[in-house]
DNA sequence: GCCCATACTTTACGCGCGTAAAATTTATAT
DNA sequence: ATATAAATTTTACGCGCGTAAAGTATGGGC
């Protein structure tokens, strides 16, 4: 490729090996060619422009095998969700990716897909990665406890979303002692007090969630009423749509106000109202009120649009990126002491 | 942690730190365990029960980033999607890895967020990491079209779902020249002939499914009605939505039947026909009929439940993991050549 | 002008493993 | 038993970079 006629008319750029070829390009030594890339602000400033002169001409980058085996801490970060097929997790997934690029880390997001041999895989994967931490939503009940707890004694983790209680690590999330309490509120004050519409709790979440509407139904002095819907898996509109068909079929939910765990079952339940011909809404000739809870992204195009809580997505994803950072320039520092939860805000739209 | 005492009562099995420890608890060469971990059936089958039996004692995994620096090929995969938040990419994701992982590679799955920055940024990321292959759905007319190509002349690539033509790497998608006509000679058969019901393309499948649509409709001796919407991003229900709802305020969109450029366009639309008191389906009362194209997941869910044209996810991504593979193994073979377009089916719902 | 802190260069070693070549063992065929 | 092929061990080198130590250059303050 390169002429060996010596012409020296153009000078084909022959490809950079390494940092040794590199250095010599810059015209300055290879270990500091190797602090630039740590930090470029710990060498001097006449220096660091002969570097970034030449990386504009040879756009050399530094060998992320080499760098990861040879530095103590890698700069990965592992960011995991259960189901990233759900648009809620892809959503949170994309803020947290954003704020440790801008951390100076290079994140990779796996999904478990609903599965828990996928988390372990996961998990499996990420520990032979030496990341410098891994922000975790674990797929919940279904998880491995053993192996999360044993996980997170080895790799800096922030729990976010969903909480494995009693492993002493750090968990950011949503207060659902709020949320739910607002939301059944609202509800009273403005038609008949909802039952509660749930499937088999998959996580905390959904149990909690399930106990703030009874505690706030019963401070209101009306009697809690719970509706369990059977199902399992990660296809919640299809258990809300098959636990809605029966419900109607069966003569109602006892309650013209249904509260459903989350929005995704809500969807489900607005297509089987739909399809059972229960208008369902605040209008003239609408028999159901229907909420749901997460401010899921597609909830604003359900028919009716769906009145929801909304969950601080960008709080949980900024306090929990936060909270890793925190863990990991601190050792490992007092642990749920870090934990937080943010409260949500009550989204009105068409459905109640 | 080890007692030094001697006792040897219980012999703490301290870590393994690496392959040269880990061969020696074997009692088998250090080359010969990397044969092993390399490829399980290239070593005598006395020897890799040898090894076999250690791995259970002490769970050794080989330094991936030592592997990795020293092989000449990874064994990494990338997969990008333009949007992993859409639930169809998401659903297409997951199909790929799991392809990825079976044929014993490693996939790490990039979202752009519908963003060139990010879609380049990714291609730079992925270049580090020196993959034996990468499996790409691009933005589509928002992408960079140089990069990619230079891109993918370093790097074994097959495009999916989307293609960027012209540069000779292996595509494999849907054929929207047999889906849309199917659908438009469904909707021909059972009502009013569809006007069709885009956004700005993003990509070439969108312009594809217009001509298709136009065909079509010409060959059944009928006249192509093309309405299209503003907007741009990857938001599409919003613009669906607000597409639809300015149509319905201006009196319609000129044939009792449209056929969207993709479901979630459809599902925008279907919540502004809810919200404009128009009701769409087959049944009596119904005045519009909508169909959609791709089966999005939450399609079954929509109000009225979608017809759509289903995309063979399975073929697709089946597919594009066997092309990738063939690539791979086979240099750089002959490209474009492995090309592939599958067909979509029917899938009849509600709502048109 | 000297002193000293800082930044840099040189030199050197190690990380954990792939991989090649040569010597040796083991299995299979004759 | 002997020849032959296959598998394994030994030995050795290299990958690209982090990092430490020791020496050299740089620059500011007095």
């Amino acid at each position: 490729m390169l002429g060996c006629l010596g012409r020296g008319v153009i000078m084909t750029e022959h490809k950079i090996r390494n940092m040794e070829e590199f250095s010599a390009k810059c015209g300055v030594s290879r270990p500091t060619v190797s602090k630039y890339f740590n930090d470029p602000n710990s060498v001097r400033k006449s220096t660091r422009d002969r570097i970034e002169a030449a990386l504009e001409k040879f756009d050399f980058r530094p060998n992320v095998y080499a760098v990861n085996q040879n530095r103590r801490l890698t700069k990965n970060i592992g960011i995991v969700v259960p189901f990233v097929a759900d648009p809620f997790f892809a959503e949170l997934a994309r803020n947290i990716e954003r704020r440790c690029i801008d951390a100076g880390f290079s994140p990779s997001t796996f999904s478990a897909h609903g599965s828990v041999e996928h988390e372990n895989e996961i998990l499996e994967t990420l520990r032979s990665m030496r990341p410098a931490g891994v922000l975790l939503a674990p797929l919940g009940r279904a998880s491995d406890k053993r192996k999360i707890e044993s996980f997170c004694e080895n790799v800096p983790t922030v729990l976010f979303d969903c909480n494995i209680e009693g492993i002493g690590v750090p968990f950011i999330g949503s207060n659902n002692f709020q949320s739910v309490p607002l939301m059944v509120d609202y509800l009273c004050r403005t038609g008949e007090p909802p039952c509660f519409f749930e499937m088999a709790p998959v996580n905390p979440n959904a149990n909690k969630r399930r106990d703030a509407y009874r505690l706030a139904m019963e401070r209101l002095g009306h009697e809690p009423k719970i509706l369990r819907v059977e199902g399992q898996g990660w296809e919640f509109e299809s258990i809300g749509y098959g636990g809605g068909m029966r419900a109607f079929a069966e003569g109602g939910f006892g309650s013209s106000t249904v509260l459903c765990s989350n929005d995704r079952l809500a969807i489900g339940l607005l297509a089987a109202a739909y399809e059972s011909g229960v208008r369902v809404g605040l209008g003239a000739g609408c028999s159901l009120r229907v909420a749901g809870h997460d401010d899921h992204p597609f909830s604003r195009f359900t028919c009716p649009s769906l009145t929801t809580m909304a969950q601080d997505y960008k709080a949980i994803s900024e306090r929990s990126v936060e909270t890793l950072l925190a863990l990991i320039e601190g050792g490992s520092a007092d642990d749920s002491a870090l934990s937080g939860l943010f409260d949500g805000h009550l989204v009105l739209r068409a459905s109640a």
